[in-house]
RNA sequence: GGGCAGAUGGCAGAGCGGUCAAUUGCACCAGACUGUAAAUCUGGCGACCUUGGGUCUACGUAGGUUCAAAUCCUACUCUGCCCA
């Protein structure tokens, strides 16, 4: 077995634990926020930016990136890391949320899935064993099986073919990653790992069968897909608790999609090591910025004259910088450092919450912690 | 001095007898956003009343016609353009 990951320390009172993963382009440290770069870049911010808020890995997507610039460039420029001037690791998603994201666009079958591309209605054909391909191509870090994110509601039959439908396909990709290691396709310099994803939609037993069975298959790590996706907070609890208990203590788990300052507690709390989310960037481009008192809109009236920072202890780009009158000003003129500044400042916010995570789980004080962070939050 | 056109809610600008408290855009106010088709989308935006809904004050000013006027008529004020 790897030292793919290693458990440093786990909570006494919950399941919350830190934990470093090792790849050949640096080491991650566990519990970690992961921000989404869907076309190769983490929108409007440079490399630098990210580094110089600690940034350890970030995401890419597959199916965007196989739209475009599609195959070609990506071997011309010999991988995705050299291509983005990024060199430290890279999660692909494999496009499984596309499935259910751009819904409209598209038709599965057993084999795989057929796109109508969302920018030219032209027909894309995705497999496991495609999108195993191109992520192997693109030579990130870790890539994910390709999977059916399922939708929210489904009904409880529709979930079962999909959960099943997603198992088979996870098999397939295993097989068409070990063929391709074998075939020594993949660079034998820069490991690669794959993940399997659980889904099942809010349904307990569903996700518990999912679970057990993807991790029977074996892979480098778990993820949690299909929540966070419209289903009610509670409901996406349930289904992660259901799930966690059946995965393997060493190695890590990962939680799709979910990013709110709270949520990531309570994951943290059950367990979850790794998370990715486009809040911080998105939600930075429309107005919210997080604090440790709170989200604020800071294209709100009550700004206009605040002349502090937007988080005294910050230190990031946005906060060593610039008041809240001034960003309330940039919104309101809609200039790009605007949403630029809110997106370094929530990538920063979330970067050292999970400092703040790993400290806690370290020094023994998890829960505390916890309940200091959710208090002051939700008081804010 | 004469002729023509026009004056509508913070701004621009529809409406040209009832279905108009008045289309739309901007501005303004608020909300949403969770493996990014998103620098996007939604709602509010005369006042008052307990909601469905109702009441009042409103389309330059003052009168008038009409069951009914932002819409028609008269005068006035102002603005723009043209002719002398």
């Amino acid at each position: 077995m790897s030292d793919f990951f290693r458990v440093l320390k786990n909570d006494s009172l919950t399941s919350a634990r830190t934990g470093v993963i090792k790849t050949s382009r640096g080491e991650i440290k566990t519990p970690v926020f992961m921000p989404v770069g869907t076309q190769g870049t983490v929108k409007t911010l440079s490399v630098p930016e990210l580094k110089s808020l600690g940034v350890e890995i970030i995401l890419n997507n597959a199916y965007h990136l196989f739209l475009r610039p599609g195959m070609e460039v990506i071997r011309n420029a010999r991988g995705i890391h050299s291509f983005i001037s990024w060199d430290k690791p890279i999660l692909t998603d494999s496009g499984g949320f596309q499935v259910f994201s751009l819904a409209q666009f598209r038709k599965i079958s057993e084999d795989g899935v057929l796109f109508r591309s969302h920018m030219d209605g032209s027909k894309i054909f995705l497999s496991p064993e495609i999108m195993t391909e191109f992520q192997t191509l693109l030579g990130v870090d870790i890539m994910m099986c390709f999977d059916e994110c399922s939708d929210y509601p489904i009904t409880y039959k529709k979930a079962k073919d999909s959960m099943e439908l997603t198992l088979r396909w996870a098999k397939r990709c295993k097989e068409k990653f070990r063929e391709l290691e074998k075939n020594s396709q993949r660079s034998t310099l820069n490991s690669q790992f794959l993940f399997g994803i659980v889904q099942g939609s809010v349904y307990s037993d569903l996700r518990r069968e999912s679970a057990r069975k993807t991790v029977e298959m074996g892979f480098d790590g778990y993820a949690i897909g299909g929540l966070s996706v419209g289903e009610p907070r509670n409901e996406m609890f349930d289904a992660l608790n259901a799930v966690m208990p059946e995965f393997p203590e060493q190695k890590p788990r990962y939680f799709m999609g979910l990013g709110t300052p709270e949520d990531i507690w309570e994951a943290i709390e059950a367990g979850v090591d790794m998370f990715d989310c486009v809040l911080p960037t998105r939600n930075g481009r429309n107005g919210q910025a997080f604090t440790f008192d709170g989200k604020i809109n800071i294209k709100n009236a009550q700004y206009q004259n605040d002349f502090s920072p937007l988080d005294e202890k910050c230190g990031c780009p946005a906060c060593g910088n610039y008041s809240r009158a001034f960003i309330n000003h940039l919104f309101k003129v809609k200039e790009f450092l605007a949403g630029r500044l809110l997106s370094l400042h929530n990538i920063n916010f979330l970067i050292k919450l999970m400092s703040v995570v790993r400290d806690a789980i370290s020094k023994g004080e998890f829960k505390d912690e916890k309940d200091r962070f959710i208090k002051r939050y939700s008081a804010g």
